[in-house]
DNA sequence: GTTGTTTTGTATCGAACGGTATGAATCTAT
DNA sequence: ATAGATTCATACCGTTCGATACAAAACAAC
C-alpha cells in the first residue's frame, strides 16, 4: 500500500545526475547497534496504541530500545519517524487492503476486506483499533501536517476500493443501480467502524458476528 | 444524553445530610465576569476540534475568554473541563441519539440516528466528526482516565441502541431473526463510520447519499 | 466607610516536551 | 598501529505543558 511518497529528496529530484542515495550501508566507522526495521515495528506499536501526539520521545526511545540521538540520526525526528511508520503500517497490518482489490468480483472484494480488517482488529499482537484512523484523528496545531497525511492515507484508501466498483461495473460483477461512489464509501464506513468497534472493546467474535450481518443485507 | 455521572460529589454521597450544593450562586463577592455556560461551549468547540491532548490550556483559556485562575476555579481543572463538556455534548450536539430512539419502530429509529447524524456532522457551526469519537480515542498514558470514561460514553450511546432493538423484538416491529446484538453493534459502525466519512471531509450531500443506500440494504 | 468574600490579572512554579551538543566508543581502511 | 568515519551515551538546551501563589479589584452586608 505505497500510497505516500515518503522520501522527499527522491520525490522533489534535488540530487543531480544518478546519485545513489544509500545503496548500501556505509561500511565504515561504528556500526549501529540496532536493527532499524525492529526499531520502526516497534515504533509503530507505540504509535498505535498512544498516538501521535500522546507517544513521547521518552516512550520511543524506550519501546525501540534506543537513545534519542540514534533514532534522530536514523529517522530525522519525530513526524518523520511517524510518517515512516504510517508507511510501514500501510504495506504490513494493513496491506491487506490493496491485496482484497485483487478479488474476481465486488462482493468478494467486500467479502474479502471486512473479513480480513476483523482479522486484523482481533489480532492480540496489535493494540486495538486503526493506526490509520486513530493515531492522528484530531491534534493540536503543531501536528497538522501529521493530521493531513494521516487523512490522506484514508482517503487513498477508500478511493482505491472506489476506482475497483468502477471497474466491477464495467465487468459487469456489479449492477448498474448502485453508485460506486456511495458502495465504496460505505464500505470505508463499515471499515473505519469496525475499527471505533475494536478500540470500544468489541471482541472477535462480535466483530464477526455484525459483519456477517452486514454481507447478508448487501443486495448483490 | 446523561450516560455519565460526572459529578464525584453527588454521586459518592460524600456530602451528609441535605447539604445543597451551589443551590443559588453566591451574593457575596466580587461577581464573576463571564457566563460559564457561554465558556464550556467555547471549551467544547476546542476539544472537538483539537482533541483532549492537542488542546492546551492557553487554547482554552484564549477561546473561552477567560484566564487560567478563572478556569480552575469555575471548572477544576483540564480532565474536569472536558468531563463537563462531554456531559453537555451528549445532552446537546449529540442528544439526538436518545431522542431517536423514541421513533414507533426498530426501522424509523434507525433511520432517524442515521439522519440526524448526518445532519450533525454536516453542520458547519461545528468543527468536523464527532467529539466522542474523536476527541479522545487514543492518548498517552496521563489522558487514560479520559480515554476510558469517553469510550464509555460511547460504549452508554450502543447499548442504550441495543436495548431500543430488543424491546422492538417484544414490540415486534424487529423480526426475530435479527440479532439485536449485531443490529445495535452495526448501527454504531455506521455512526462512527459517519464521523470518520466526515473528519475526512466528506461533504454533507456525500454522507446523505450514503446513508440512503445504507438505508436500502435493510432487509427490513 | 469598613469588613468580608469572591474574582481577576500577573507572574511563576516544577515537570515534561521535542531536539541537540559533545566527547567517548567502535568499527573499516590503510 | 594509526587515521578516518560513524554511532552511542550523557547531559543539556529552550519551550511549552498543566497548575498555582499572590495581591489588586469588585461586589454585598452592615
Amino acid at each position: 500500500m505505497n500510497l505516500l511518497t515518503l522520501d522527499k529528496r527522491v520525490s522533489m529530484n534535488i540530487i543531480p545526475f544518478s546519485m545513489k542515495i544509500n545503496p548500501t550501508p556505509p561500511c565504515v566507522g561504528r556500526p549501529k547497534g540496532f536493527d532499524p526495521d525492529e526499531a520502526l515495528e516497534k515504533a509503530m506499536q507505540v504509535f498505535w496504541q498512544k498516538g501521535y501526539e500522546g507517544a513521547s520521545l521518552s516512550d520511543l526511545t524506550e519501546s525501540m530500545g534506543i537513545n534519542r540521538p540514534s533514532l534522530y540520526a536514523t529517522f530525522g525526528n519525530k513526524e518523520e519517524l511517524f510518517l515512516k511508520v504510517l508507511n510501514r503500517y500501510g504495506e504490513g497490518p494493513a496491506g491487506y487492503v490493496l491485496e482484497a482489490l485483487n478479488e474476481a468480483t465486488a462482493r468478494a472484494v467486500i467479502e474479502k476486506l471486512l473479513r480480513s480488517t476483523v482479522e486484523m482488529l482481533g489480532d492480540p499482537k496489535h493494540p486495538r483499533g486503526c493506526l490509520a484512523v486513530q493515531s492522528a484523528l484530531c491534534c493540536g496545531d503543531e501536528a497538522n501536517d501529521v493530521q493531513k497525511k494521516t487523512r490522506a492515507f484514508r482517503v487513498a484508501g477508500q478511493k482505491s476500493i472506489f476506482e475497483r466498483f468502477e471497474r466491477a461495473q464495467q465487468d459487469g460483477d456489479l449492477p448498474a443501480s448502485v453508485s460506486a461512489d456511495d458502495l465504496a464509501r460505505y464500505v470505508a464506513m463499515l471499515l473505519y467502524g469496525l475499527s471505533i468497534q475494536s478500540a470500544n472493546g468489541a471482541t472477535h467474535e462480535e466483530m464477526k458476528s455484525v459483519i456477517e450481518f452486514a454481507l447478508k443485507t448487501l443486495p448483490f
